[in-house]
DNA sequence: TTGACAATTGGAGACGATCTCCATATTCTC
DNA sequence: GAGAATATGGAGATCGTCTCCAATTGTCAA
């Protein structure tokens, strides 16, 4: 999904430095200069750059590792499918509270970038989860996996508001009520 | 809202065309140096920069103008609380997709200077439509309005997806299905 | 191991956007 | 209409972004 080109061990070694330390930097909400994330990860400018071409181009990886992490979440669980996808929403929200400025950072950052790689991989995650969830009938069946990510979109990108944590907590209650299956 | 404290004659006219100017490139999606907005409004940089100390000061006042034409249609509807409240979500969609330009930039630059102005204004008119509805049983009484702000934040914020505006109408009918009193 | 070649590096400096400052111009008050 | 208060504009200082290439480091065949 990354890189399957071979990168050679030092440049591969110094790509990760910068997506650790711009991931602590994100996560500690610090404001940095993009160069400052050479200085950080202990590499020169040019490198940042001819690794991340911009600021977005490393809030992406950043951004993917985080989705990867978070989906794979969604494999290990042995519930039923109902269960599984509003588990999965929940752990969600709760992973995005957990790192409150990672998600502003990402969501300020990252919209455009988003739809390539990671985006696209929790899309694909939530819309199995649906469609499972459909099948044993725990769902609606005329919902799209699109309307679901505007809500989680919106979750990850109202960190600004005061009282975000339980705002986002209850809109994904109001979410799942949403999605229930009322026949 | 705005400034109570009286401007000079030249000064409010130079700050409305400058709002204007900068309402105009939103719209448009045009990618704009801060400076330009100055000679496109024609006036000095110093005078944008004594108005709008930075990029979110100016996105903020233009956001406030927008917010506010929205909140005014709340209040012409004369159907029942809770057809009042579907129609009002249902037309906050249809106003941001079809400013998507300015949704999308207002979402990017806004976020933090929302929560002084035009921000609780929408959040008021969410929350007035939502009491009433409550009052009416039209809706459950037990989900705070900073839930829905979260939705529509994501909306307002999920601009860049290919599929963005069907999306967001199914995430409103979603909201809407939420919010229904199931009792 | 070693030499030859390719890939990668670092950071000085060019570039360009942002913002400050103040002499001048405009509006307001009486 | 004179004086005080307020606002203007844009030249230039400032500072973050990004390019470029001589020097370094890793790779691999012999």
């Amino acid at each position: 999904m990354t890189e399957p080109r071979s990168l050679r061990a030092d440049a591969r070694r110094n790509r990760d430095a910068i997506v650790a330390a711009a991931r602590a930097a994100f996560d500690d909400d610090e404001q940095f200069r993009f160069d400052d994330f050479a200085a950080r990860a202990g590499v020169g400018v040019g490198t940042l750059y001819r690794h991340f071409p911009t600021r977005e181009a490393l809030a992406a990886a950043v951004y993917q590792g985080e989705v990867t992490a978070l989906c794979d979440r969604a494999r290990d669980s042995l519930q039923s499918p109902g269960e599984n996808l509003n588990l999965f929403l929940r752990g969600f929200v709760d992973y995005v509270v957990e790192h409150a400025g990672l998600a502003r950072t990402l969501a300020a950052v990252v919209a455009p970038a988003v739809q390539s790689d990671g985006g696209s991989q929790l899309e694909d995650t939530v819309a199995t989860l649906m469609t499972r969830a459909v099948a044993d009938g725990a769902i609606r069946h005329d919902v799209a996996a699109g309307a679901v990510m505007v809500v989680l979109h919106g979750i990850g990108s109202a960190t600004d508001r005061p009282d975000w944590a339980s705002e986002s907590r209850a809109a994904v209650e109001l979410l799942i009520a949403g999605l229930a299956n009322v026949a």
